[in-house]
DNA sequence: CTACAATTGTGAAAACTTACACGAATCAAC
DNA sequence: GTTGATTCGTGTAAGTTTTCACAATTGTAG
């Protein structure tokens, strides 16, 4: 009875939720249409209200979302109520930025926790937080209660300090890593790998 | 007569690439098949194969493909055989790291422009190249024949420039400010908004 | 109160994507 | 040579996703 959804569907709710909360804050909205998002999001209107569909009925005939409501609902589903604590694995760079990355805290993702193997990264204060040594990964993680982690390792090591992360007991993986990670079926990953990106686009460029 | 191919078909191609690339160079292997390859993507080998069938006969019943000749083809498909000019915009943590990021040059994208209106960051040296005044955007950018972008400003302004961009001669940009965004029909977007990564899958995390 | 415009939620159709399965080719072993 | 194990490329089937189109509902204007 209970119906499966789409992954694909899942992940637009986000693309939703951005552009909600940009219409209430920036032009001070209160309800708008599944026609006007669309319009917002270069999305068809029927593929946003059959999106919604899954979920409930949010809306009204001819007046459309009240968009407080809908964010709400939205959250929920997202299971965005609550704050979660995130680990950064790999103080470069990048590890770095993504650390600093204020809309994290403002959309209730607490980085609470980042590590290096590097001596010369170990200690060093970033923010609230301090570089830990990736010997301390499964006792931090445990004991913060970290479900989410942020990967921002070389390829060589990224499977190995995956399989850790697992054990450890995070359930969702952030990955720049150039590699694909094999994790069990309950694991959810996420690919940010910019290379793969801008590879996909040359194709286009002639 | 000229077939059009799925984009989402293109968007695998940098993957097989890369894990290929890893092959040889990792494991020293000088062959492979579809199956071995897709045992370490977790995608099937007909899948593989027939994205590949997109472009031409490129392996051997019996034998597989050699991995040489595939990553030159793969590369020559993408247009990866020159090398690419790419502004980044806006100077924050993250523009930082992007900048830094090795694995662009090691792909042959070179960031050779970098962008920001901030006073206290114009002048300031990234490695070898030197923080610009957003007001040069459109001079550098042709000036360098930079045809792809790295967006890393706030959702407010990301529109106006990308605007602004795209006038100059730019073609793709990869996006990681957190809105949509409209671009002529014939200039390719590629988003990164890591908040919108870690929403979808807060959802499976009961 | 009535007519009209806007808009939702949804079943059905269309379009797109993936998986199956098989003929043909290749190679190694005997 | 012949056999058997691999593997490709591909036509077709199955599965997934998007779009269409319409009844029902709501609000507005006269």
């Amino acid at each position: 009875m209970i119906e499966e959804i789409p992954d694909i569907v899942i992940s637009r709710l986000p693309i939703y939720l951005r552009e909600l909360t940009r219409l209430a804050e920036e032009e001070g909205k209160l309800t708008t249409s599944s026609h006007e998002l669309g319009k917002h999001l270069g999305i068809s209107s029927a593929q946003i209200r059959k999106d919604l569909s899954h979920f409930g009925e949010f809306g009204k005939q001819g007046t459309g979302y009240h968009i407080n409501y809908l964010v709400q609902q939205l959250r929920q589903i997202l299971h965005l109520t609550r704050e979660w604590n995130v680990a950064v694995i790999g103080a470069g760079y990048l590890g770095h930025a993504l650390t600093h990355y204020k809309a994290f805290l403002d959309q209730g993702f607490h980085i609470t926790a980042i590590f290096d193997n590097d001596p010369a990264k170990i200690g060093e204060q970033l923010d609230d937080i301090v570089v830990q040594d990736m010997a301390d990964l499964e006792k931090t993680i445990t004991e913060l209660n970290i479900k989410m982690a942020i990967l921002v390792v070389p390829a060589n090591v990224a499977q190995e300090i995956t399989d850790r992360l697992v054990d450890a007991g995070v359930r969702a993986i952030l990955s720049y890593a150039p590699i694909y990670l094999k994790v069990p079926p309950d694991i959810q990953v996420s690919y940010s790998d910019p290379v793969v990106q801008m590879q996909r686009m040359t194709y286009y460029l002639a």
